[in-house]
DNA sequence: CAAAAACATGCACGAGTGTGCACATTAACC
DNA sequence: GGTTAATGTGCACACTCGTGCATGTTTTTG
């Protein structure tokens, strides 16, 4: 086994772990929540009853879902009266892809000719 | 709701769903898989028994582990006499980050001033 | 040919979670 | 002030999946 590596090596290859949220991944592993994404990208903010009108799942389970989603970061949300509306928050949600494709592409620089082979 | 996009947005969120792949976040949303990941960055290509020995599961587990992880496309192995050696298939690995960060660049784009508010 | 090494696989267990229903909560409307 | 609409929440159910152990398979080695 091979131990010898740089010490920008080691930074990056930790900094790695961080920056691969898994519960960021994980929110975006369930199909129904992509379905939102795609939901919220073409029709804009909406409230929890017309997105749940677009999707098989029952009302209270959008409502949960969207709930994650916010708590994650990639939703934004804002109470008025008795509706909750809910809209991308498409900076944070690009700077996190961003984030991982630069990082992704330091690692493949830094460590490709050890890691590949 | 809004029902009114244009083609070229239709197009560009239909495709969001197939690049943002569930079975690719699942994989990575399991925080074992991405320290596989880092230690093969690390460490460079190695075969089941070395990259169990350096995680606190099973060495069946992680064997499923990187069964399905050749399966996404995320690594690659290879059989010489009884070892199975894995490596991490860095140009799809990186591949899979670009389109994912330049579909969602476009999809921010395009329909960004309808989706943010 | 027998034994050991490296790995794959079947199995059961437990934790996590997506789902739908019933019900509680909050706010607008008559 | 009572009713209705929109949402939040508790609960039970089913399913997925990560995990470890035991066993089977293949290949090397003595």
């Amino acid at each position: 086994m091979n131990t010898i590596y740089t010490k920008k090596q080691l930074e990056i290859a930790n900094k790695l772990v961080s920056v691969l949220d898994s519960k960021f991944f994980k929110s975006l592993g369930e199909p129904v929540r992509v379905e939102i994404i795609r939901f919220l990208l073409l029709n804009g903010r909406a409230d929890i009853g017309t997105i749940a009108e677009n999707m098989p799942q029952d009302r209270s389970v959008i409502s949960r879902h969207l709930n994650l989603m916010q708590d994650v970061g990639i939703l934004s949300c804002e109470k008025v009266s008795r509706h909750m509306y809910y809209s991308l928050n498409a900076a944070a949600f690009l700077e996190r892809f961003t984030n991982m494709k630069n990082l992704v592409e330091s690692c493949v620089k830094e460590c490709g000719p050890l890691c590949c082979k």
